[in-house]
DNA sequence: TAGCAATGTACCAACCGTGGTTACAACAAG
DNA sequence: CTTGTTGTAACCACGGTTGGTACATTGCTA
């Protein structure tokens, strides 16, 4: 399984806001544009994005912006905002192991521990990169 | 999303045959019975896991065991046989971003590196757990 | 060589998340 | 009140996952 494209577009998204915001007023039909999407599939990742506390979203008038500096933005601010990571983690378990197995019995103690740590290296690089990282690269070969 | 359970399953299935093999002949339905699913899941599962070179599997008398030293085979391993991810990795890139965006004409080359970085932060933990490690974790409980 | 136990695989069905699309109400500002 | 935009509901199509039945194939053994 991978994780869905949202997670690129958010980010997509977010450098969009950034690179263009004090020429226009940044709308969902702009982004859109730019990722090349359903502008419906933009106002969707943006509510997400709006409920996690990473951006504005003017209603009526329109456009949009960033809620906090875009250095205390972290990729994995977004994969959490954008991916439904709620409970269960990074790993889908199998449920009902047989109990009477020794194995089946203890599967589930012996693992957590494991795949919490990869789970965690994972969340640690990508709490190290943030949306001006990005963006600066971004700068660099525009 | 989340990686398939087919992961979980996969690895369930390793420590099952370490630890019943010197007893009795594991075969797909005393698997399947630990785990508790359809046999036919654990079957297709074991040819992910034969063509990775992990298992061999007994056709016609019945039974499977690991194709080499359990301190070999690491959750990576079992990862990269049983998750199809071959091309793409870990992050699904949208396509056709729009190339005449400053942003969209560079968002690939930008995020390519970071994302990679991730996908290895996560391939090395899971590189550096083996099924040994977990068996023993096992035997400690059982 | 017939029978048995097990694997290998084809086919089917149900479910869920994703992404695309249309449509329309709610809203702010000129 | 008109215009441009957001917020959201209601669909649909597609693909991957998971679970299941059925059966041909295989190797062993009596």
């Amino acid at each position: 399984m991978q994780i869905s494209s949202r997670f690129t577009i958010a980010v997509h998204a977010l450098i969009c806001i950034e690179m263009f915001k004090n020429d226009r007023k940044v709308t969902s039909d702009f982004i859109a544009s730019s990722v090349n999407v359903n502008p419906v599939v933009i106002r969707r990742l943006l509510q997400q994005l709006k409920k996690a506390g990473i951006v504005q979203v003017m209603r009526g008038s329109g456009g949009t912006d960033t809620a906090r500096p875009i250095d205390e933005i972290t990729l994995l601010d977004i994969y959490n905002a954008v991916e439904c990571v709620d409970e269960g983690g990074l790993f889908h378990f199998h449920e009902n192991p047989n109990q009477l197995c020794p194995v089946g019995r203890n599967i589930h103690a012996v693992l957590d521990v494991r795949l919490d740590e990869i789970q965690k290296a994972m969340e640690k690089e990508m709490g190290s990169v943030t949306i001006q990282d990005v963006l600066n690269d971004t700068k660099r070969l525009a």
